[in-house]
DNA sequence: CTGAAAGCGCTTACAG
DNA sequence: CTGAAAGCGCTTACAG
């Protein structure tokens, strides 16, 4: 076990296995019940005992089972995150607001990451499931069958999806896209821009649909064209947004602005401007969305719509507990609750540095 | 329970509570033990036997309960996760890497992000431990007393650390930032550059202390003076680097180049630069460090150290898990793995694009 | 090849 | 205010 050739790690081979309740109880000379009764901090017990108690239990290094006390209490202390990408800093926000929230709350945060892989998802919450969770919150990936709800429904298991609607019935916290495109729209627009292309269109996803539809009535609603090859059709990434500005200026009546579907799209737009030595805001008027922390540090600066990733963890976390804290019943309707989001105006849609960045309302 | 004003979200509200193993023991018409074995892939079991007890168990919509079989066999099968810096993406490529060798081995990962808290940091652990842990793999908060590794140790729950080592004595997986820094600022001294400054000086943290002294190495070896005011003591934050150009362009003998402590800090300089009106390459040569997704996206692209994130977590997996398969005993001397960086070459560094960006090993 | 029994560490009625 | 007893869902020797 141990070598004379090498100094062990520090790792303590033959620990004596954990003190239980059983011997706390004996070295305070009172039964498991009390001790039990006593680390949940009931009032029944009298203080005196509650404190030979918890002496005992120091004493001793004794260490909760809390994998034990939800066996037998039928409980649960653990939630499950599922994150579809956690390459977008702005899903690593999200992840962070919540497990903040929880670990509050007294439960803990199991993670799992599925790289938008549908086959990887199904694992993850099989095994999320083993596990017991009380709780799952979830930002699908794409491709998610419609019925994953219902069928989570069927385990017992209460389900917040964030970012990602799967209809009315399930609760959901995520962002009024619609409206928030309308508005980059617009704002492009109130900017003398006539000729706005969308970039990073995925038909038949929702949420893309719905970005897309917001920009398309804002055109609509100003009775601006909008030309086919303006919708974009790129991969969700820096490298889509790359490739969309390539397109864009191979194009007869090439915009002269464009709204992203995220920030990592128009940060690959940004970036292949500057190879290409042209000015984001000068050559093309950029809008993104999510106001990730980098959006602040991109040059330019970049203009993106805003929902605030930690208020969205906040309220999934929320919405979570609440249905948690009202099992085996149910609280109240489906919540669906959607931010409309603001526009944080930077340089890359007005070509002139702004030194202190407004934010517009909806 | 339910209410006729609104439709239910779609949760399950009084399942039956789940079938257990005594429950397929029932419907096959075998004993208890019987099925634990068929679960487990016993070949004590006849064929005929386990195909009888997964068809009861496929009927009754059988989930496993990991919980109560770890409390049995007292074996667990999750590993704790405690991370400093969600907001550096380095660590969140770090986290994905580790999650996913983590569960191809059948382990669940608990995550937890402690923001460069101690205080978080000694609650998180505190926590995984009750939820009894098979292993943490951790990069600790800066100012982590010297003695956790120990303290973690007598816990009897085998530890590595990531990126930040704590000794020779506990298992550690991170970078050789001596070599790194000093081949960092080689390249810029073959250049031309001999006025250098390090951007992101941290005195009395470990890492600080390599990288620092790596530069300082480097430009020794070649006889190049270095001025006080050139270490640039600034937050290790895009601010920081921020705040360090402005400090950089009033200094006299103003260095034209600039390694960074990380990337973030090299992004904050990039972000200065532009908004000078300069461009990095030309008005002052910039190397960030951890070679993140992102550093590929900047303008102009950011030449920085490479150690790989996937390899790095997935090592560091592999240590925890060979730990603790040799439980109770110890398997071998402490593991130090530290990745000797390569350097990958893009436009900061050199003022002209490079269209193929030739990643040079040391 | 399979079953009966004990027990992992805790909580929860139920008595007293 | 405290104790004795049952049991959460599983695994593991030990018999047969």
């Amino acid at each position: 076990m141990s070598n004379t050739f090498w100094n062990d790690p520090i790792v303590q081979s033959n620990m004596k296995t954990g003190a239980t309740i059983q011997d706390i109880a004996a070295a305070a000379g009172v039964s498991k019940s009390t001790v039990s009764l006593v680390l949940q901090h009931s009032p029944k017990i009298k203080a005196e005992t509650a404190e030979k108690v918890r002496e005992a239990a120091r004493a001793l290094g004794y260490v909760y089972n809390r994998g034990a006390a939800n066996l037998r209490g039928g409980r649960s202390t653990t939630i499950g995150m599922v994150i579809n990408d956690l390459t977008n800093p702005f899903f690593v926000e999200l992840l962070v607001a919540i497990e903040r929230v929880l670990a509050q709350s007294g439960y803990t945060t199991l993670m799992a990451h599925t790289a938008e892989s549908v086959a990887t998802q199904t694992r993850v919450l099989q095994s999320m499931r083993e596990q017991n969770v009380a709780g799952l919150i979830m930002s699908p990936a794409l491709g998610t069958p419609d019925d994953m709800p219902s069928e989570i429904a069927s385990w017992g298991i209460p389900l917040v999806l964030a970012m990602r609607p799967m209809g009315p019935d399930v609760d959901t916290v995520g962002v009024d896209n619609n409206v928030g495109f309308a508005l980059a729209t617009e704002h492009l627009i109130q900017q003398g821009h006539t000729r706005i292309a969308f970039v990073g269109n995925r038909a038949g996803y929702a949420v893309a649909n719905e970005r897309r539809q917001g920009y398309l009535s804002a055109m609509a609603r100003h009775d601006l064209a909008v030309a086919d090859e303006w919708i974009v059709d790129v991969e969700l990434t820096p490298e889509g947004g790359r490739k969309a500005v390539r397109a864009i200026f191979d194009m007869k009546h090439r915009p002269t602005a464009a709204v992203c579907y995220n920030d990592q799209v128009a940060i690959g737009v940004l970036h292949e401007l500057d190879r290409m030595g042209k000015r984001a805001g000068k050559a093309l008027a950029v809008v993104g969305c999510d106001n990730v922390v980098a959006a602040e540090h991109t040059n330019p600066p970049l203009t993106t719509l805003s929902a605030g990733a930690e208020r969205l963890g906040a309220k999934a976390s929320e919405i979570l507990l609440n249905r948690i804290a009202s099992l085996p019943s149910v609280s109240g309707p489906p919540i669906q609750y959607l931010v409309k989001p603001s526009l944080v105006v930077r340089e890359s849609s007005i070509g002139i540095p702004t030194r202190a960045p407004k934010a517009f309302a909806q």
